[in-house]
DNA sequence: CCTGCTACCTGATGGC
DNA sequence: TGCCATCAGGTAGCAG
C-alpha cells in the first residue's frame, strides 16, 4: 500500500517503539515473507540484535542492527502491528519479541518482504535507488537532467524507483495533475518550465501527504488502523467519470504499464 | 543500456 | 446465492 509519505511516518513513529530495544525473539509464522532468503537466516540474524536505527529509503523501511540490518517492504497490502504485552494474535507473518512488546509484519498477500542484510545497500533494488525526492539533493535541475535522458512516458517515469525513489501509483497521478502535465507525455520532451513545475509538485504532493500522515501519527497498536483518510488530500487518483477539480472536465482512467493512471485530458498537457 | 511484460498472492467488489 | 471478471497505493526477472 505506502508510497514514500506512508513509509516515513511509519518510520518516525516506530522509531519510538523500537530503538535501543533488543530483539529477544524472531517469530516467523509464514515464511514466505522471507523469500528468497529462508526463516532460519532471518531468525539467526535479528534475534540477541540491538536496534540501533530505524530508517527509511524509498518504500524499503530499515532497521539497522549492530550487525547487520532488517529491510522491510510493504508492497501493496504490507503493515505493522504492535502488539503490548507480546500478545501476538491474527494474521502475522513475522514477529519481532522485545521486551515489552511484539512487532508484527503483517500481508495477507504475501507481496511484502522481511530481508536480513549486511548493508542496506545490498538490496538489490536499493542499490540502484534513485534520488531522494525529499532531499535537498532533488533540484530541478537533477529532475530536469534525469527527464531528458528518458523516453518513457511521464507516468512510468515518475513510478520508476531508478530515477526518484519513493514516487507509486497514487502520488505520481496527483503531481502530474497538479502541474498540468499528461501522464502520457514523454519525459524527453518536457520544456525547462515544466519540469521546474512538476519537480514543485512532486515536492509538494508528497510533504502534504506526509503531514497528513503524521497528523494523527500511526496507530501500530489498533490493526484495524492503516492510513484511513488519506483520500481527503486527492485531487485526481480514483476520481474516473467524476468532474475534474480544476477545469470541470471528466477525469479518465487509463492503463499505463498494467496500472490505472488517472488524469484530466482537459487541464493536463 | 533501455523498455515492456508477466509473475507473484489474496481479498473485495460488481455484474449477470 | 453463486460464479466470473476485474481491480488493488509494488517490484523482480526476463525477453527483445
Amino acid at each position: 500500500m505506502p508510497e514514500l509519505p506512508e513509509v516515513e511516518s511509519v518510520a518516525r513513529t516506530v522509531r519510538s517503539l523500537v530503538r535501543g530495544k533488543t530483539i529477544l525473539r524472531c517469530d516467523v509464522i509464514h515464511a514466505i515473507a522471507t523469500k528468497p532468503q529462508g526463516p532460519a537466516l532471518l531468525r539467526r540474524k535479528a534475534e540477541g540484535q540491538r536496534v540501533e536505527q530505524v530508517e527509511r529509503r524509498g518504500k524499503y523501511l530499515i532497521f539497522r542492527l549492530c550487525a547487520g540490518c532488517l529491510v522491510l517492504h510493504f508492497k501493496l497490502d504490507g503493515q505493522l502491528v504492535w502488539f503490548p504485552n507480546r500478545n501476538v494474535a491474527g494474521h502475522v507473518d513475522i514477529a519481532l519479541h522485545f521486551e515489552d512488546g511484539a512487532l508484527g509484519f503483517v500481508d495477507r498477500r504475501h507481496f511484502g518482504r522481511v530481508l536480513f542484510h549486511r548493508r542496506a545497500e545490498d538490496v538489490p533494488g536499493i542499490a540502484g535507488m534513485g534520488v531522494e525526492p525529499l532531499s535537498r539533493e532533488f533540484t530541478p535541475t537533477v529532475l530536469a537532467a534525469r527527464l531528458r535522458k528518458s523516453r518513457r512516458p511521464l507516468k512510468l517515469f515518475l513510478l520508476d524507483q531508478t530515477r526518484i525513489a519513493g514516487l507509486g501509483n497514487i502520488y505520481s497521478s496527483e503531481a502530474l495533475w497538479r502541474a498540468g502535465l499528461s501522464p502520457r507525455r514523454r519525459a524527453h520532451r518536457v520544456t525547462h518550465a515544466e519540469s521546474q513545475r512538476l519537480h514543485k509538485e512532486i515536492v509538494g504532493v508528497l510533504r502534504r501527504a506526509l503531514e497528513c500522515c503524521l497528523h494523527p501519527a500511526p496507530d501500530f497498536r489498533n490493526p484495524e488502523w492503516w492510513f484511513q483518510g488519506l483520500e481527503k488530500i486527492l485531487r485526481v487518483y480514483g476520481r474516473e467519470g467524476k468532474s475534474c477539480r480544476r477545469c470541470g472536465g471528466r477525469v479518465r482512467r487509463i492503463d499505463q504499464g498494467g496500472r490505472s493512471t488517472f488524469w484530466c485530458p482537459g487541464c493536463q498537457h
